[in-house]
DNA sequence: GTCTATAGATTGATAGAC
DNA sequence: GTCTATCAATCTATAGAC
C-alpha cells in the first residue's frame, strides 16, 4: 500500500485567473464540484452544464477535461475508493493484536471520510451508472477492503480476543455502522467528529465484537489518528 | 398506528387479460415494476417508457394512472415508508422490558425489508427528486420511526437494563446496521435471513446496547415475528 | 385503458473560432 | 482552455382516436 501521491501546487494564496488554470487544478476543482452535485441530485439528474456552471465555465468547455461526463463520475468513484484502501488498510497490517488494529482502523476511516462524505455517498450509491469495466475495478477495490475487515475480525476471533461468533455477520454490522455516517453527520449537528469516532470505536470494536479492551468510553487512548 | 389495510383481491391464479385489468392492481403493477427499476438504474436515468415496457404497455398509457413520473416515485416511497411505520412501531408499544420489545422489533424491521429490498433503497436514495411537499412527508415518517427507536433505547439505558451511553449514537449505529442489510442481503448468498434476524438482534440488543437477556446465540426465544 | 403522434424542452457530445 | 453554435437523441407530458 503506497502513500498517497504528493505533487506540488501552484503557489498557495497566489489566484490563478479562471481561464488560466493548470489542467490538473481544473480537473480537481471539476470533480470536487460534480461530487457535490451528484451526491445531492444523482449522477443522471445532473448536466454538464450544470456542472459547468458550478466551475464557471460552459458546457462544451469540459470535454477538453473530461472526454465523458460518466468519466468525471468514475474519476470521482475511483479517487475516494481507491484512497480508502490506501490510506486506512496500512492500520490493518500494523503491529499489535487485531482490537488495537481494528479501533486504529475505525478512527481512521471515520476521519478519512468526514472531509469526503459527499464523494463517499457518490462512491456508493451512484456506481450503477458506470461503465461495466469503471464498475468491476470500484467493486474490487471494495470487496477487498471488506475482505481485509472481516478476515482481521475472523484473527482476533480466533485468538479469543474479540467474543462475537460470526466474522462475516459482524463485519456487514461493523461496515453498516460505518458507511452510515456519511448518511446522518453534519458539521453543525449535535454530535462533534470526536466524540462520534470515540463512541463508534466503544460500539463497534468494544461491544460488537466484545474486546474487553475498549469495551467502554474509559478504555485506554485510542492509537492511531490521523496521519500527522 | 392503525394496522395495515386490506383489501379484496381478485381470485388468484384467475389470470387477467393486460388490457383490461382493474385501475388499482394495474398502479400496484406499475409501482412495483418502477421501483425494481429505480433501485437498479436510478430514478432520474428511467424514462417512462423503461417501466411502461416492463408492464408491457406503452410510455403514454402510464398517464392514465399517475399524472407524472414523480408519482410514481413518491408512491414507492411513501408506501414502503408508512408500512415500516404501521407494521413495526406497534412492537416498541407492546409490553415487555425495553430490550424485549426492541428485539422484536429487530426481527420485524428485517423480515418486512426482505420482501421489500428494492422499495426500500429507492426510498433511501431517491428522495431527492422528490417535490418538496411528498419530500417533507415521507421525512416525517422516518424521523418519528428513528425517534421512536431512540426513546426506547434511552428508557432501557434509564431502568439500567442497557450499558450503552448515548442514545442518540446507539441509534444511529442501529440504524445503520438495520438499513445496511438491503445493500447486501441477498436470497442466494451465504446466509439464510432467519440467521441474520437472529445473529443481529444479538448484535444490536444484546452486544451494542449490551441487554444480558440477548447477550449471545444461546439466549431464550426470540420473541415477536412476523405478525401471521 | 391503451394506442399513435407529437409538442417542447433538455441532454450528451462535436466542430471549429479565438 | 474556453467559447458559440449546433446536432441528434431522448425526455416528460399532452391530444385525441379507438
Amino acid at each position: 500500500m503506497s502513500a498517497p501521491k504528493r505533487i506540488d501546487e501552484p503557489a498557495p494564496g497566489r489566484p490563478v485567473p479562471a481561464a488560466r488554470r493548470s489542467g490538473r487544478v481544473r480537473r480537481e476543482e471539476i470533480v470536487a464540484a460534480a461530487a457535490r452535485i451528484f451526491a445531492r441530485q444523482g449522477y443522471a439528474a445532473v448536466g454538464m452544464r450544470d456542472i459547468a456552471e458550478a466551475v464557471g465555465i460552459r458546457g462544451a468547455s469540459l470535454y477538453h477535461h473530461f472526454p465523458a461526463k460518466e468519466e468525471i463520475l468514475y474519476e470521482v468513484c475511483l479517487t475516494v475508493t481507491r484512497e480508502l484502501n490506501e490510506q486506512n488498510l496500512p492500520f490493518l497490517d500494523a503491529p499489535g493484536t487485531p482490537a488495537q488494529r481494528l479501533a486504529a482502523f475505525v478512527r481512521a476511516h471515520l476521519e478519512f471520510l468526514h472531509p469526503r462524505r459527499v464523494e463517499h455517498m457518490v462512491g456508493l450509491h451512484e456506481l450503477a451508472a458506470l461503465t461495466p469495466a469503471h464498475r468491476a475495478e470500484i467493486d474490487d477495490y471494495r470487496r477487498y477492503y471488506q475482505r481485509r475487515v472481516r478476515d482481521v475480525i475472523a484473527a482476533g476471533m480466533r485468538s479469543g480476543e474479540f467474543t462475537a461468533t460470526d466474522a462475516r455477520l459482524a463485519a456487514f454490522a461493523a461496515f453498516g455502522v460505518l458507511n452510515g455516517i456519511s448518511t446522518w453527520f453534519h458539521d453543525d449537528g449535535e454530535l462533534g467528529l470526536e466524540e462520534v469516532v470515540r463512541g463508534y470505536v466503544v460500539l463497534i470494536v468494544g461491544r460488537m465484537l466484545g474486546a474487553r479492551e475498549y469495551a467502554d468510553d474509559q478504555a485506554r487512548a485510542l492509537p492511531g489518528g490521523a496521519q500527522t
